[in-house]
DNA sequence: CGACCTGTTGATTCTGCTCAATCAACGTGG
DNA sequence: CCACGTTGATTGAGCAGAATCAACAGGTCG
Protein backbone atom coordinates (compact mmCIF):
# COMPACT_ATOMS: atom_id res chain seq x y z
CA UNK A 1 0.00 0.00 0.00
CA UNK A 2 1.86 2.83 -1.12
CA UNK A 3 0.86 6.57 -1.65
CA UNK A 4 2.71 9.06 -3.50
CA UNK A 5 2.37 12.76 -1.69
CA UNK A 6 3.72 15.68 -2.62
CA UNK A 7 4.26 16.39 1.20
CA UNK A 8 7.52 17.74 1.76
CA UNK A 9 9.01 17.90 5.13
CA UNK A 10 10.22 21.53 6.68
CA UNK A 11 13.66 20.85 7.15
CA UNK A 12 13.58 22.97 10.17
CA UNK A 13 11.69 19.83 11.72
CA UNK A 14 13.98 17.26 11.00
CA UNK A 15 14.70 14.21 13.78
CA UNK A 16 16.81 15.34 17.01
CA UNK A 17 19.74 13.30 15.47
CA UNK A 18 20.53 13.59 11.92
CA UNK A 19 22.89 11.05 10.84
CA UNK A 20 26.44 12.00 9.06
CA UNK A 21 26.74 12.11 5.78
CA UNK A 22 23.08 11.81 5.09
CA UNK A 23 22.92 15.32 3.99
CA UNK A 24 25.80 15.18 1.47
CA UNK A 25 24.12 11.52 1.03
CA UNK A 26 20.78 13.21 -0.12
CA UNK A 27 22.21 16.13 -2.01
CA UNK A 28 24.39 13.32 -4.54
CA UNK A 29 21.04 11.71 -4.87
CA UNK A 30 17.97 12.50 -7.70
CA UNK A 31 15.34 14.62 -6.43
CA UNK A 32 12.77 12.64 -5.16
CA UNK A 33 9.28 12.90 -3.00
CA UNK A 34 8.14 11.89 0.43
CA UNK A 35 6.30 8.01 0.57
CA UNK A 36 3.80 7.85 3.08
CA UNK A 37 3.67 4.07 4.00
CA UNK A 38 0.62 2.95 5.81
CA UNK A 39 1.16 0.64 9.18
CA UNK A 40 2.49 -2.49 8.53
CA UNK A 41 2.78 -1.54 4.57
CA UNK A 42 5.85 -3.25 2.87
CA UNK A 43 8.86 -0.70 1.63
CA UNK A 44 10.56 -3.76 0.05
CA UNK A 45 10.57 -7.68 0.40
CA UNK A 46 13.14 -10.22 0.27
CA UNK A 47 13.88 -11.38 -3.25
CA UNK A 48 12.85 -8.13 -4.83
CA UNK A 49 15.93 -6.14 -6.62
CA UNK A 50 17.87 -3.86 -4.66
CA UNK A 51 17.74 0.02 -6.02
CA UNK A 52 17.65 2.89 -3.62
CA UNK A 53 18.41 3.42 -0.18
CA UNK A 54 16.00 4.91 1.96
CA UNK A 55 15.75 8.33 4.06
CA UNK A 56 13.04 8.01 6.99
CA UNK A 57 11.54 10.82 7.06
CA UNK A 58 9.44 10.33 10.06
CA UNK A 59 7.48 7.07 11.59
CA UNK A 60 9.60 4.05 11.91
CA UNK A 61 10.50 0.86 10.24
CA UNK A 62 11.43 -2.48 11.16
CA UNK A 63 13.83 -4.44 8.87
CA UNK A 64 13.64 -8.74 9.07
CA UNK A 65 14.18 -12.28 7.77
CA UNK A 66 11.77 -15.04 7.99
CA UNK A 67 12.97 -19.03 8.62
CA UNK A 68 11.27 -21.60 6.58
CA UNK A 69 8.86 -22.11 9.02
CA UNK A 70 8.06 -18.63 9.63
CA UNK A 71 9.93 -17.69 12.71
CA UNK A 72 11.06 -13.52 12.62
CA UNK A 73 14.32 -12.38 13.48
CA UNK A 74 13.51 -8.68 13.26
CA UNK A 75 17.45 -7.13 12.37
CA UNK A 76 16.94 -3.55 13.05
CA UNK A 77 14.22 -0.96 13.64
CA UNK A 78 15.32 2.51 11.90
CA UNK A 79 14.03 5.97 12.68
CA UNK A 80 13.68 9.55 11.57
CA UNK A 81 16.85 10.22 10.09
CA UNK A 82 18.00 7.14 9.61
CA UNK A 83 18.90 5.49 5.84
CA UNK A 84 18.36 1.85 5.43
CA UNK A 85 18.45 -0.63 2.41
CA UNK A 86 21.81 -1.44 2.11
CA UNK A 87 22.93 -5.19 0.21
CA UNK A 88 25.67 -6.47 -1.09
CA UNK A 89 24.09 -8.29 -3.44
CA UNK A 90 21.51 -7.47 -6.63
CA UNK A 91 17.96 -8.79 -4.09
CA UNK A 92 17.13 -7.94 -0.81
CA UNK A 93 17.75 -10.18 1.33
CA UNK A 94 14.82 -8.65 4.10
CA UNK A 95 11.81 -7.31 4.29
CA UNK A 96 11.15 -3.71 5.24
CA UNK A 97 7.82 -2.87 6.78
CA UNK A 98 6.23 0.78 7.83
CA UNK A 99 5.48 0.65 11.52
CA UNK A 100 2.78 2.86 12.52
CA UNK A 101 3.12 4.94 8.86
CA UNK A 102 5.79 6.60 8.04
CA UNK A 103 7.71 8.87 5.63
CA UNK A 104 10.45 7.42 3.20
CA UNK A 105 12.65 9.41 0.68
CA UNK A 106 14.25 6.55 -1.75
CA UNK A 107 17.89 7.72 -2.82
CA UNK A 108 18.95 7.08 -6.29
CA UNK A 109 22.45 8.13 -7.58
CA UNK A 110 22.63 10.67 -10.16
CA UNK A 111 25.26 9.57 -11.76
CA UNK A 112 28.50 7.38 -10.70
CA UNK A 113 29.38 10.28 -8.70
CA UNK A 114 31.65 9.48 -5.56
CA UNK A 115 28.33 8.22 -3.87
CA UNK A 116 30.72 5.39 -2.00
CA UNK A 117 32.22 8.05 -0.09
CA UNK A 118 29.60 9.23 1.86
CA UNK A 119 27.71 5.76 1.77
CA UNK A 120 30.61 3.83 3.37
CA UNK A 121 30.21 5.63 6.71
CA UNK A 122 26.33 4.94 6.58
CA UNK A 123 27.05 1.48 6.07
CA UNK A 124 29.85 1.07 8.34
CA UNK A 125 27.61 2.45 10.95
CA UNK A 126 24.61 -0.41 10.05
CA UNK A 127 27.82 -3.17 10.35
CA UNK A 128 28.62 -1.68 13.88
CA UNK A 129 24.86 -1.83 15.03
CA UNK A 130 24.49 -5.18 13.91
CA UNK A 131 27.67 -6.42 15.75
CA UNK A 132 26.57 -4.88 19.14
CA UNK A 133 23.28 -6.50 18.50
CA UNK A 134 25.08 -9.86 18.20
CA UNK A 135 26.69 -9.51 21.34
CA UNK A 136 23.25 -9.02 22.97
CA UNK A 137 21.35 -12.10 20.96
CA UNK A 138 24.01 -14.18 22.22
CA UNK A 139 25.10 -13.76 25.10
CA UNK A 140 22.65 -11.55 27.12
CA UNK A 141 19.83 -13.33 28.96
CA UNK A 142 15.91 -11.73 28.87
CA UNK A 143 16.27 -8.84 31.38
CA UNK A 144 19.85 -7.75 29.77
CA UNK A 145 18.41 -7.62 26.62
CA UNK A 146 15.60 -5.30 27.15
CA UNK A 147 18.02 -3.11 29.30
CA UNK A 148 20.16 -3.04 26.03
CA UNK A 149 17.14 -2.19 23.80
CA UNK A 150 15.68 0.84 26.12
CA UNK A 151 19.12 2.39 26.63
CA UNK A 152 19.58 1.95 22.84
CA UNK A 153 16.26 3.62 22.00
CA UNK A 154 16.93 6.03 24.99
CA UNK A 155 20.08 7.24 23.11
CA UNK A 156 18.56 7.49 19.70
CA UNK A 157 15.44 9.12 20.75
CA UNK A 158 17.20 12.44 22.54
CA UNK A 159 13.94 12.92 24.80
CA UNK A 160 15.46 12.58 28.42
CA UNK A 161 13.63 10.09 30.63
CA UNK A 162 10.65 9.27 28.26
CA UNK A 163 11.12 6.48 25.74
CA UNK A 164 8.36 5.80 22.47
CA UNK A 165 7.81 2.38 21.44
CA UNK A 166 6.12 2.87 18.45
CA UNK A 167 6.56 -0.40 17.54
CA UNK A 168 4.48 -3.51 19.09
CA UNK A 169 5.69 -6.42 21.76
CA UNK A 170 5.89 -8.82 19.51
CA UNK A 171 8.27 -6.57 17.54
CA UNK A 172 10.26 -6.00 20.31
CA UNK A 173 10.36 -9.79 20.72
CA UNK A 174 11.44 -10.55 17.80
CA UNK A 175 14.24 -8.01 17.77
CA UNK A 176 15.46 -9.30 21.07
CA UNK A 177 15.23 -13.34 20.31
CA UNK A 178 12.44 -13.56 23.00
CA UNK A 179 8.79 -14.31 23.38
CA UNK A 180 6.53 -11.78 23.51
CA UNK A 181 4.78 -12.75 26.55
CA UNK A 182 9.00 -12.31 27.87
CA UNK A 183 8.92 -8.91 26.92
CA UNK A 184 5.75 -8.04 28.83
CA UNK A 185 6.91 -9.93 32.41
CA UNK A 186 10.19 -8.69 32.00
CA UNK A 187 8.85 -4.93 31.46
CA UNK A 188 6.44 -5.32 34.40
CA UNK A 189 9.86 -6.94 36.78
CA UNK A 190 11.75 -3.79 35.29
CA UNK A 191 8.63 -1.39 36.84
CA UNK A 192 8.22 -3.74 39.72
CA UNK A 193 11.73 -2.86 40.35
CA UNK A 194 10.94 0.77 39.96
CA UNK A 195 13.84 0.93 37.25
CA UNK A 196 11.35 2.36 34.87
CA UNK A 197 7.32 3.36 34.72
CA UNK A 198 4.82 2.31 31.79
CA UNK A 199 2.86 5.63 31.74
CA UNK A 200 0.97 4.29 28.31
CA UNK A 201 1.40 0.94 26.64
CA UNK A 202 3.88 3.07 23.72
CA UNK A 203 5.92 4.92 26.20
CA UNK A 204 8.16 4.21 28.95
CA UNK A 205 9.96 6.41 31.51
CA UNK A 206 13.24 5.79 32.76
CA UNK A 207 13.56 6.03 36.76
CA UNK A 208 16.71 4.67 37.00
CA UNK A 209 19.68 4.75 34.14
CA UNK A 210 21.97 3.42 36.26
CA UNK A 211 20.37 0.52 37.05
CA UNK A 212 19.45 -0.12 33.50
CA UNK A 213 23.19 0.54 32.64
CA UNK A 214 24.19 -1.90 35.15
CA UNK A 215 21.99 -4.29 33.78
CA UNK A 216 23.92 -4.78 30.04
CA UNK A 217 26.99 -3.83 29.95
CA UNK B 1 53.49 -11.69 19.92
CA UNK B 2 53.92 -10.45 16.06
CA UNK B 3 56.89 -11.56 14.50
CA UNK B 4 56.98 -9.71 10.83
CA UNK B 5 58.44 -12.07 8.55
CA UNK B 6 59.54 -11.04 4.73
CA UNK B 7 57.97 -14.39 3.51
CA UNK B 8 55.53 -13.63 0.70
CA UNK B 9 53.05 -16.01 -0.28
CA UNK B 10 52.77 -17.51 -3.63
CA UNK B 11 49.98 -16.66 -5.24
CA UNK B 12 49.35 -20.06 -6.96
CA UNK B 13 48.42 -21.80 -3.51
CA UNK B 14 45.86 -18.24 -2.66
CA UNK B 15 43.17 -19.63 -0.99
CA UNK B 16 40.29 -21.69 -3.05
CA UNK B 17 37.86 -18.30 -3.35
CA UNK B 18 39.25 -14.85 -2.78
CA UNK B 19 36.86 -12.19 -1.91
CA UNK B 20 35.84 -10.48 -4.73
CA UNK B 21 37.42 -6.91 -4.95
CA UNK B 22 40.23 -7.72 -2.84
CA UNK B 23 42.74 -8.16 -5.60
CA UNK B 24 41.82 -4.32 -6.19
CA UNK B 25 42.29 -3.37 -2.70
CA UNK B 26 45.63 -4.90 -2.33
CA UNK B 27 46.55 -3.09 -5.37
CA UNK B 28 45.30 0.56 -3.81
CA UNK B 29 47.20 -0.35 -0.53
CA UNK B 30 50.94 -0.04 0.59
CA UNK B 31 53.41 -2.88 -0.39
CA UNK B 32 53.52 -4.91 2.91
CA UNK B 33 54.67 -8.29 4.07
CA UNK B 34 52.63 -10.02 5.89
CA UNK B 35 52.95 -10.54 9.80
CA UNK B 36 52.89 -14.35 11.57
CA UNK B 37 50.43 -14.62 14.87
CA UNK B 38 51.20 -17.16 16.82
CA UNK B 39 48.08 -19.15 18.35
CA UNK B 40 46.26 -16.73 20.03
CA UNK B 41 47.93 -13.92 19.69
CA UNK B 42 46.38 -10.68 19.22
CA UNK B 43 46.03 -8.67 16.01
CA UNK B 44 44.22 -5.88 17.58
CA UNK B 45 42.31 -4.87 20.93
CA UNK B 46 39.26 -3.17 21.89
CA UNK B 47 40.45 0.14 22.45
CA UNK B 48 43.21 0.79 20.36
CA UNK B 49 43.24 3.35 17.42
CA UNK B 50 41.59 1.83 14.23
CA UNK B 51 43.80 1.67 11.37
CA UNK B 52 44.61 -0.37 8.27
CA UNK B 53 42.30 -3.25 7.61
CA UNK B 54 43.66 -6.84 7.27
CA UNK B 55 44.09 -9.61 4.81
CA UNK B 56 44.00 -13.19 6.03
CA UNK B 57 46.66 -14.97 4.11
CA UNK B 58 46.89 -18.22 5.36
CA UNK B 59 45.60 -19.42 9.01
CA UNK B 60 42.26 -18.29 10.53
CA UNK B 61 41.55 -15.43 12.83
CA UNK B 62 38.58 -14.63 15.20
CA UNK B 63 36.92 -11.46 16.18
CA UNK B 64 35.13 -10.91 19.83
CA UNK B 65 33.59 -8.81 22.16
CA UNK B 66 33.27 -9.33 26.14
CA UNK B 67 30.87 -8.27 28.39
CA UNK B 68 31.68 -6.40 31.68
CA UNK B 69 31.42 -9.76 33.39
CA UNK B 70 33.55 -11.66 30.40
CA UNK B 71 31.39 -13.56 28.60
CA UNK B 72 32.81 -13.29 25.16
CA UNK B 73 30.95 -13.15 21.80
CA UNK B 74 32.19 -13.96 18.79
CA UNK B 75 31.24 -11.97 16.05
CA UNK B 76 32.87 -13.62 13.15
CA UNK B 77 36.07 -15.73 11.76
CA UNK B 78 37.81 -15.15 8.91
CA UNK B 79 39.64 -17.38 6.76
CA UNK B 80 42.70 -17.13 3.90
CA UNK B 81 41.40 -14.33 1.18
CA UNK B 82 38.98 -12.68 3.77
CA UNK B 83 39.25 -9.12 4.93
CA UNK B 84 38.45 -7.61 8.56
CA UNK B 85 39.13 -4.69 10.24
CA UNK B 86 36.53 -2.51 9.27
CA UNK B 87 35.63 -0.16 12.13
CA UNK B 88 32.81 2.77 12.06
CA UNK B 89 35.09 4.85 14.42
CA UNK B 90 38.24 5.61 14.73
CA UNK B 91 38.82 3.31 17.59
CA UNK B 92 38.50 -0.76 17.57
CA UNK B 93 35.22 -1.94 19.23
CA UNK B 94 36.78 -5.41 19.28
CA UNK B 95 39.68 -8.04 19.52
CA UNK B 96 41.21 -9.45 16.85
CA UNK B 97 43.25 -13.05 17.64
CA UNK B 98 45.19 -15.56 15.25
CA UNK B 99 43.74 -18.88 16.01
CA UNK B 100 46.41 -21.47 15.43
CA UNK B 101 48.67 -19.20 13.71
CA UNK B 102 47.74 -17.01 10.81
CA UNK B 103 49.50 -14.78 8.28
CA UNK B 104 48.21 -11.51 8.17
CA UNK B 105 48.70 -8.77 5.94
CA UNK B 106 47.78 -4.80 6.90
CA UNK B 107 46.23 -3.07 3.93
CA UNK B 108 46.90 0.75 4.09
CA UNK B 109 45.80 3.38 1.64
CA UNK B 110 48.45 4.63 -0.74
CA UNK B 111 46.28 8.15 -0.92
CA UNK B 112 42.80 9.09 -0.16
CA UNK B 113 42.36 7.33 -3.58
CA UNK B 114 39.15 5.58 -4.37
CA UNK B 115 39.09 3.01 -1.95
CA UNK B 116 35.60 3.88 -0.78
CA UNK B 117 34.54 1.98 -3.85
CA UNK B 118 36.63 -1.25 -3.01
CA UNK B 119 35.91 -0.76 0.64
CA UNK B 120 32.13 -0.55 0.26
CA UNK B 121 31.07 -4.12 -1.30
CA UNK B 122 33.49 -6.01 1.43
CA UNK B 123 31.83 -3.97 3.78
CA UNK B 124 28.54 -5.03 2.74
CA UNK B 125 29.39 -8.15 2.41
CA UNK B 126 30.42 -8.26 6.40
CA UNK B 127 27.25 -6.66 7.14
CA UNK B 128 25.09 -8.97 5.52
CA UNK B 129 26.84 -11.99 7.25
CA UNK B 130 26.40 -10.25 10.66
CA UNK B 131 22.95 -10.17 9.85
CA UNK B 132 22.43 -13.97 8.92
CA UNK B 133 23.89 -14.00 12.13
CA UNK B 134 21.25 -12.21 13.95
CA UNK B 135 18.98 -14.45 12.60
CA UNK B 136 20.84 -17.83 13.55
CA UNK B 137 21.42 -15.93 17.34
CA UNK B 138 18.02 -15.52 17.62
CA UNK B 139 15.78 -17.40 16.26
CA UNK B 140 17.70 -20.93 16.05
CA UNK B 141 17.67 -23.61 18.44
CA UNK B 142 21.05 -25.54 19.42
CA UNK B 143 20.99 -27.83 16.62
CA UNK B 144 19.61 -25.75 14.16
CA UNK B 145 23.04 -23.04 14.94
CA UNK B 146 25.27 -25.81 14.94
CA UNK B 147 23.74 -26.79 11.30
CA UNK B 148 23.90 -23.18 10.06
CA UNK B 149 27.75 -22.80 11.08
CA UNK B 150 28.99 -26.37 9.56
CA UNK B 151 27.22 -25.56 6.63
CA UNK B 152 28.65 -21.75 6.14
CA UNK B 153 32.40 -23.42 6.82
CA UNK B 154 31.42 -25.79 4.50
CA UNK B 155 30.83 -23.64 1.68
CA UNK B 156 33.72 -21.13 2.49
CA UNK B 157 36.01 -23.90 2.47
CA UNK B 158 34.99 -25.72 -1.26
CA UNK B 159 36.68 -29.44 0.50
CA UNK B 160 33.51 -30.82 -0.21
CA UNK B 161 32.40 -32.96 2.48
CA UNK B 162 35.15 -32.62 5.01
CA UNK B 163 35.09 -29.71 7.18
CA UNK B 164 37.86 -27.96 8.62
CA UNK B 165 37.45 -26.88 12.28
CA UNK B 166 40.55 -24.54 13.02
CA UNK B 167 38.52 -22.86 16.10
CA UNK B 168 37.77 -25.01 19.39
CA UNK B 169 34.88 -26.10 20.68
CA UNK B 170 34.94 -23.28 23.25
CA UNK B 171 35.06 -20.57 20.37
CA UNK B 172 32.15 -22.75 18.48
CA UNK B 173 30.35 -22.05 21.66
CA UNK B 174 31.08 -18.12 21.63
CA UNK B 175 30.53 -17.69 18.25
CA UNK B 176 27.05 -19.52 18.27
CA UNK B 177 25.97 -18.45 21.80
CA UNK B 178 25.93 -21.92 23.46
CA UNK B 179 27.96 -23.63 26.06
CA UNK B 180 31.46 -25.45 24.51
CA UNK B 181 29.38 -28.91 26.76
CA UNK B 182 26.38 -28.25 24.58
CA UNK B 183 28.65 -27.68 21.63
CA UNK B 184 29.86 -31.33 22.74
CA UNK B 185 26.48 -32.92 23.06
CA UNK B 186 25.17 -31.74 19.55
CA UNK B 187 28.13 -32.89 17.58
CA UNK B 188 27.24 -36.30 19.28
CA UNK B 189 23.87 -35.90 18.47
CA UNK B 190 24.37 -35.16 14.92
CA UNK B 191 27.06 -38.26 14.96
CA UNK B 192 24.52 -40.88 15.89
CA UNK B 193 21.93 -39.73 13.51
CA UNK B 194 24.52 -40.29 11.06
CA UNK B 195 24.30 -36.75 9.61
CA UNK B 196 28.39 -36.64 10.43
CA UNK B 197 31.57 -37.73 11.16
CA UNK B 198 33.86 -37.32 13.51
CA UNK B 199 36.96 -38.71 12.01
CA UNK B 200 39.59 -36.15 14.78
CA UNK B 201 39.10 -33.65 16.70
CA UNK B 202 39.37 -30.69 14.26
CA UNK B 203 37.90 -31.81 11.31
CA UNK B 204 34.03 -33.04 9.92
CA UNK B 205 32.55 -35.12 7.53
CA UNK B 206 29.27 -34.50 6.87
CA UNK B 207 27.38 -37.46 5.68
CA UNK B 208 23.96 -35.67 4.75
CA UNK B 209 24.02 -32.47 3.32
CA UNK B 210 20.32 -32.16 2.77
CA UNK B 211 19.52 -33.35 6.59
CA UNK B 212 21.68 -30.06 7.75
CA UNK B 213 19.91 -28.30 5.38
CA UNK B 214 16.74 -29.39 6.80
CA UNK B 215 17.67 -27.86 9.88
CA UNK B 216 18.72 -24.88 9.23
CA UNK B 217 16.75 -22.90 6.56
C1' DC C 1 -22.26 -3.48 20.33
C1' DG C 2 -19.46 -7.26 19.07
C1' DA C 3 -15.30 -8.94 16.85
C1' DC C 4 -10.69 -8.62 16.76
C1' DC C 5 -6.26 -7.46 18.09
C1' DT C 6 -2.85 -6.60 21.55
C1' DG C 7 -1.21 -7.15 25.96
C1' DT C 8 -0.99 -9.29 30.62
C1' DT C 9 -0.75 -13.02 33.70
C1' DG C 10 -0.64 -17.90 35.31
C1' DA C 11 0.62 -22.96 34.96
C1' DT C 12 3.49 -26.21 33.02
C1' DT C 13 7.15 -27.95 30.05
C1' DC C 14 11.55 -28.30 28.18
C1' DT C 15 15.88 -26.71 26.25
C1' DG C 16 20.18 -25.55 27.33
C1' DC C 17 23.07 -24.05 31.45
C1' DT C 18 25.70 -25.12 35.62
C1' DC C 19 28.35 -27.99 38.22
C1' DA C 20 31.12 -31.89 38.27
C1' DA C 21 33.67 -36.09 37.02
C1' DT C 22 36.34 -38.37 33.67
C1' DC C 23 39.26 -38.98 29.72
C1' DA C 24 42.58 -38.19 26.00
C1' DA C 25 46.42 -35.67 24.11
C1' DC C 26 50.46 -33.28 24.86
C1' DG C 27 54.60 -31.28 26.97
C1' DT C 28 57.99 -31.07 30.63
C1' DG C 29 61.22 -32.49 33.79
C1' DG C 30 63.21 -35.94 36.78
C1' DC D 1 61.01 -43.69 29.77
C1' DC D 2 57.58 -42.57 32.91
C1' DA D 3 55.20 -39.45 36.41
C1' DC D 4 52.93 -35.35 36.52
C1' DG D 5 50.48 -31.19 35.23
C1' DT D 6 47.83 -28.80 31.85
C1' DT D 7 44.49 -28.15 28.40
C1' DG D 8 40.60 -29.42 25.69
C1' DA D 9 36.77 -32.57 24.99
C1' DT D 10 33.20 -35.62 26.49
C1' DT D 11 29.53 -37.11 29.37
C1' DG D 12 26.20 -37.14 33.32
C1' DA D 13 22.89 -35.10 36.91
C1' DG D 14 20.18 -31.51 38.41
C1' DC D 15 18.41 -26.98 37.78
C1' DA D 16 16.76 -22.48 35.97
C1' DG D 17 15.17 -19.42 32.61
C1' DA D 18 12.47 -18.81 28.92
C1' DA D 19 9.07 -21.10 25.84
C1' DT D 20 4.61 -22.99 25.37
C1' DC D 21 -0.12 -23.40 26.34
C1' DA D 22 -4.03 -21.19 28.11
C1' DA D 23 -7.21 -17.86 30.06
C1' DC D 24 -8.60 -13.32 30.30
C1' DA D 25 -8.58 -8.09 30.11
C1' DG D 26 -8.49 -3.70 27.70
C1' DG D 27 -8.84 -0.99 23.43
C1' DT D 28 -10.09 -0.09 18.87
C1' DC D 29 -12.67 -0.17 14.82
C1' DG D 30 -16.03 -1.81 11.87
Amino acid sequence: MLVQTNFRIDTTTQPRSVQPNVPSLVAQSRPSVVAFFADKAPIYAQGAPAGPLYLVEFGAVRIYRLTADGRRQISAFHFAGEVFGFESGDEHQFFAESIGGAGIRALRPTSAGRMAESLLPLALRSLSRAQQHLLVLGRQNAREKMAAFLLDLSERQETDRFIDLPMQRNDIADYLGLTFETVSRILRKLKDAETIRLPSIKQIEVLDFAGLRALCK
